[in-house]
DNA sequence: TGAATTTATTAGTGACCACTAAATATATTG
DNA sequence: CAATATATTTAGTGGTCACTAATAAATTCA
């Protein structure tokens, strides 16, 4: 995809690893949200000035949504992962949610998901665009997986497993600790379990 | 508590109600956050200039005080009111997320809880600390309200029901609609009465 | 009428925002 | 070494931020 994997050896070489400086990226807005960071700042993070993020990322709305990805291949990898395991939907829905407490409290600060949470109140509607479809893909995964079992409630739920992915997010941000956010989506994950018991 | 109720009568007089900007301010910072509302557009929406403002409220922190002051008294009431009421524990926390549902879609735009969602990425730390403050003590009241009834598992309850409302909330501004997100309240409520009943 | 008092506006503070033009530095290629 | 290509930096764009000093306007009291 990177269309200069090879032979861009002529001019100047960079002085920086792009992939670690979207990381550094993905840090900072996780942490703190999109507005909350920058492009002066990511330059320092990454040992650059700011000019040299415009020239390799176009925009930080560029390097907002390089580091999107980056997260959903990382700390969010857990919702894909889950939803791809043979298992029962119980199961599957369970293992999403207790994931969701652990990787939502898994950095150095309880930063909750930077797809849902970074983005809000962010004054660029672009990037809360680049978010809300993220959050919709999301959504559309789940309530296909869950419509394989029961075709008729996946709406509902997958709304319910949304909510309470919302809710376990929100709460890590404002620093409920591991363990009693594991509390609670094992609670979220047994109300769950009941209504697929009931719809068979 | 206000201290010039009677007899400022000396001196020009204030050109706008201060409630009536209060309540204005409210909306401006409910619907896009702390950060998201400059002081030059909270003065345009009241019909005033900034300084204005400065001299009636002292900083834009001051005036958000007050708007957060206002929206317990109003759109953020119906935990206090919930909390209030005689009846069965359960009842009484299926009211409050139901109600909780209705009030987080109320506005003409549907925003959530300004408490819970105004200050989520803000920059002022004295911004989040004013939220901060009022969801401990909101999480201490619904602790406190279920303690009496299943006091060994009253922290836990508290942070299952806090979660819940923060989903609520972050959906809600999301856009979920709200005969969606009555029904996602109205499962979190039945986890609830089985996690009660099961106390007693 | 004039002095005192309070509010409102004009105009501007310095700081930060995302972003960029121009110049400089460092590499490869001929 | 010269030409070329790319990256980096310096310096600055106009814009917005919360906030304020100085002044103008509107009221009451003597």
């Amino acid at each position: 995809m990177n269309a200069k994997k090879i032979g861009p050896s002529r001019g100047r070489p960079r002085s920086f690893d792009t992939e670690a400086a979207v990381e550094t990226a993905m840090k900072l807005f996780h942490e703190r949200g999109y507005d909350g960071v920058g492009v002066a700042e990511l330059g320092q993070a990454i040992g650059v000035k700011a000019p040299s993020l415009y020239a390799a990322f176009g925009s930080k709305l560029g390097l907002f949504e390089r580091a999107v990805a980056l997260y959903l291949a990382e700390g969010g990898r857990f919702v894909a992962e889950a939803l791809s395991r043979e298992d029962g939907l119980a199961e599957i829905l369970r293992d999403l949610l207790l994931k969701a407490a652990e990787a939502y409290t898994s950095g150095d600060c309880p930063s909750g998901c930077l797809v849902m949470d970074s983005t809000r109140n962010a004054a660029d509607p672009e990037a809360r665009d680049l978010t809300a479809a993220l959050k919709r893909r999301s959504r559309a995964a789940i309530r296909d997986r869950i419509a394989r079992d029961c075709p008729e409630q996946a709406a509902e739920l997958a709304d319910y497993v949304m909510v309470a992915l919302y809710g376990l997010s929100a709460a890590a941000r404002d620093g409920l600790p591991r363990e009693a956010l594991r509390g609670v989506a094992a609670s979220f994950a047994a109300e769950l379990a009941r209504r697929i018991e009931a719809a068979k």
